[in-house]
DNA sequence: ACGGATGTAACAGCTACTGTTACGACAAGA
DNA sequence: TCTTGTCGTAACAGTAGCTGTTACATCCGT
């Protein structure tokens, strides 16, 4: 029983930026710069814009330099999954197998890594499919709602 | 795109450690030494010894003390599900969010957590369903397949 | 040219896991 | 009772990733 206090909080982010860039050009403004989304988000806006970083290379987001600059969405609100957002930032099993690799002369030590490989790919595959189930335009959907 | 080099091992190690376990005994052995678990796991004897402590936690493996001393299960392999491992040793929630709370001001750093939460719960959920499904008896049936 | 914003390197701090050494606690058996 | 083998656990270093922060170069609209 450990706590994982280092737990992924990645993925929240992520969407907690989006959904606001999102959010924020729907109501008309051109660019949203890191310095507003991380007053939201309640960090460092180079943190932001690291982590944005991902996501333009995931063709997920689009950042303009220069004066009047900050960051677009590429894609609209209803066409990104959190799915797509997951591999942007976190892309990456959840469970592994050994770090080095176990004796192979042992029966369980030559079967297991097949064996738990059969089940985590199944939960991975399982994870993904539910991921992609929601839209960040069905998060801004909760989001509105709860306010 | 993070390559999580340092993902969790932790299940499939106390898999392998209890798989083990198992098939020794049913070989006839009374114990098993973490010296023996360490040599399949290709690891540290103490290593073994923290986990599978873990595992006695929560009611899935005994140890005895004293010369001769070792390992044994609790239960059968048949009535040990993946779940029962994971929650032993990684119980935390794979989907984490904020570090510190995002700007309670903003309609999307109020809204966020909660809907997030209510994806995550899900995802959680379905995890477990998967990792109940299977049995440290379905375990062995594989590793001893691929032999 | 200026000003405002991104892009990114560099560093410290924190947390978690692994691997290792060391040593105390314990119990079976001689 | 003494020996011996094993667990139980503390302690420490090494590795790795994320966060937060500072600093500075780069870019571009005005």
């Amino acid at each position: 029983m450990r706590s994982r206090v280092g737990a992924n909080s990645r993925l929240t982010i992520a969407a907690h930026a989006l959904t606001w860039i999102g959010l924020y050009q729907r109501r008309g403004h051109e660019v949203a710069t890191s310095e507003q989304i991380a007053t939201s988000v309640n960090t460092n806006p180079v943190v932001i814009r690291r982590l944005l970083g991902e996501l333009r290379r995931a063709g997920l987001a689009d950042s303009r330099r220069g004066a009047g600059a900050g960051w677009t969405l590429s894609r609209d609100l209803e066409s990104i999954t959190l799915l797509d957002v997951y591999e942007a930032v976190e892309s990456g099993p959840v469970f592994a197998l050994h770090r080095s690799a176990p004796d192979p002369g042992c029966v369980v030590g030559h079967g297991i890594g097949p064996a738990m490989t059969a089940v985590y790919d199944e939960v991975e595959a399982t994870l993904r499919e539910q991921l992609a189930r929601t839209t960040l335009e069905d998060v801004l959907r909760d989001v509105l709602k709860a306010a």
